[in-house]
DNA sequence: TGTCCGATTGGT
DNA sequence: CCAATCGGACAG
């Protein structure tokens, strides 16, 4: 049975909705290892040009972030600190290079996978296998040849979800880009209150 | 070519 | 709090 796909437009929006819609949907990651299906539920979105955290700040444009300059709902996957990956939406229009980061996902399906991906053993609880950019790649088996493919279809793609409630929905300023000066203190990071699965700071309890 | 640094993580 | 670790960005 097919799952419903999302559509081009849905991602040729701006950063900020598209990063606040696509908590709840599914990423899914067909190998001949397996499938691993995640729940998104953490999310930042970088506006762009004028984004002093984007890597495309300032119209800039090189070979590492080429296709965030593409077309939209496709990935973006990175190195960074000579050690992890991280994989990024590509949002807007053509020409404007704007991002959603995932964050984290909450393991659906292929939690086993997961795990062995990160080198794990079953001690550790499926909320923390996916939780981080770089751990949520390394658990999806996500890396530098996934930059640029299209996420609308494929091995490597977003389905809808369930949305996440309004209700559940927080943000907060974006985790690591302390250097950005004003842009770092903006509120574009959104992830589903209360969900273990979440990374970094949490509102207490509760 | 040389230098600086990061959209992170995990251990102290 | 801080080291790990190396490709990318940019100055010269």
């Amino acid at each position: 049975m097919a799952s419903k796909l999302f559509s081009r437009e849905f991602f040729a929006r701006d950063a900020v909705c598209v990063a606040r819609e696509l908590l709840g949907a599914r990423l899914v990651h067909e190998t001949q290892e397996g499938i691993a299906v995640g729940k998104i539920v953490e999310v930042e979105a970088y506006c762009g040009p004028r984004d002093r955290a984007a890597h495309s700040f300032g119209w800039r444009r090189t070979p590492r972030n080429e296709v965030m300059y593409g077309p939209p709902g496709h990935a973006y996957v990175y190195f960074v600190y000579g050690r992890h990956h991280c994989f990024t939406i590509v949002g807007a229009d053509v020409g404007m290079p704007e991002a959603v980061l995932v964050r984290a996902v909450e393991p659906l399906q292929g939690f086993e996978l997961m795990l062995e991906r990160r080198g794990l053993d079953h001690a550790v609880a499926p909320s923390a296998v996916a939780r981080g950019p770089a751990n949520m790649c390394r658990a999806m088996g996500i890396d530098l040849r996934h930059n640029g493919v299209d996420l609308l279809r494929g091995p490597l793609r977003l389905e809808p979800g369930p949305p996440v409630p309004a209700v559940r929905i927080a943000a907060s300023p974006r985790i690591g880009v302390a250097y950005a000066g004003p842009d770092a203190l903006r509120p574009w990071r959104f992830y589903e209150v209360g969900n273990p699965a979440v990374s970094g700071p949490r509102p207490r309890g509760r």
